[in-house]
DNA sequence: TACCACCACTCCTCAGACAAGTAGAGAAGC
DNA sequence: GCTTCTCTACTTGTCTGAGGAGTGGTGGTA
């Protein structure tokens, strides 16, 4: 559907210098022409170029210093996050949430402490207040999933599911805005059925629920 | 010991500007005040701001809009996969991997290709061989596994694997030479079980395969 | 040889100007 | 009363010109 939305020059500009840099026109450590070559060589103004170096800077892949000029630091960058989900399916982060969630619910079951029921709970009452605003919702939305994973008490899986929701935020409130329906009340009981299956300990049931609920989800915008 | 080194006034502000987001200043979704007001405030020139502002649009925390402003998008730098995976569990790592690929293993099943089976009985092979380096077979092994998750056909789950199993290599390889035994017949014959149940398109088969050998290894960790 | 002033080059910072995008207020037309 | 258009205020985006400040080399001097 090509969005209208056009990018910043500066963003384009950092994006051609990574390009550039991965592409091995410089080395690990070797440095960049100064920006007043740099400019015009990308056709853009010197504070932009500055920025984008920035940019750049801030993912670790550059490092300026004063006097001397700019330096590579890295080549990997560790894949955006962002640029991988412009380009991924909804129906795919959907996917990778079943992954991640079920195997944190059963997880949760046998592991959840006092403590990550009374988060847990609270979290789904929050949730439950929440029924007007769409970007209100799928923040308490969030919580309630984030803190089953919490609770499920394996770092990885946590880091691995604060790695990509934070940037679905945006997506996840248009998608909710666009369908204006059955959104609550079903939704919220099959919450409280996964929130009772890990009370019960129940690790069978706690995945089962997790899966049925976020396979609805999928299924609904496939 | 305090180096004298100087640090530019747009890293200082972008310190000082995260230090706000992460005390809550600034809620996630926030707008944050625009530059002509955070400048004076800051007591640095508007492109100073700026160029802090694409550093920490740069990691993460920030997104800019033109005519709208500048947004709090993460309250925090995500962490460095290394520091996660240092303080982490083996155990954790496997039960992430888990999560990871036997959803994989059941979308493999629904949409490998041809060309992904023939990959898929190449890596296959290649592992099958590689009986005596240990670095050798970890490396195989991996491929194998990954080969899985690229049959999957989603970026996502693909970007999950390789974002924290390259970095498990030299970790893997300590483990299995730290108990040279029974690793090589039973474990090829479950990888080619689990082949056979991508290739019939046995969802649940896929699924079962990989949960089960992973679990195992799990279990021998523990 | 050892020291020092100088210089060319770099990034750093600021100010000002204008372009471009957005949202909302208010007028105009139905 | 409702819709639609236009205008305005505010935002970030971009460019330019001007100096400041740090670094390393050059060449002169004792």
């Amino acid at each position: 559907m090509a969005q209208v939305r056009r990018t910043p020059l500066a963003d384009q500009a950092a994006d051609l210098l990574l390009d550039r840099i991965r592409s091995g026109e410089w080395a690990l450590g070797a440095k960049l022409p100064g920006e007043t070559t740099l400019a015009p060589q990308l056709g853009v103004g010197r504070s932009t170029v500055r920025e984008a170096i920035r940019q750049l800077a801030g993912r670790g892949v550059l490092t300026t210093r004063q006097g001397l000029g700019v330096f590579v630091t890295a080549l990997d960058v560790p894949e955006e996050w962002d640029a991988v989900l412009r380009r991924a399916d909804i129906v795919a982060v959907i996917e990778a949430r079943i992954a991640i969630e079920t195997e944190a619910a059963a997880l949760a079951a046998e592991r959840r402490t006092p403590g990550d029921l009374r988060a847990l709970r609270q979290a789904l009452a929050v949730r439950d207040r929440q029924r007007g605003e769409a970007a209100a919702l799928i923040d308490a939305d969030t919580a309630f999933h984030r803190s089953i994973v919490i609770a499920a008490h394996n770092p990885i899986l946590a880091e691995l599911f604060d790695g990509f929701t934070p940037r679905l935020r945006q997506a996840m409130i248009d998608v909710l805005r666009m369908r204006r329906d059955h959104t609550t009340d079903a939704d919220q009981e099959a919450h409280a059925r996964l929130v009772q299956a890990i009370a019960d300990r129940d690790t069978e049931g706690a995945a089962q629920q997790s899966r049925s609920h976020l396979q609805t989800m999928k299924n609904a915008l496939a």
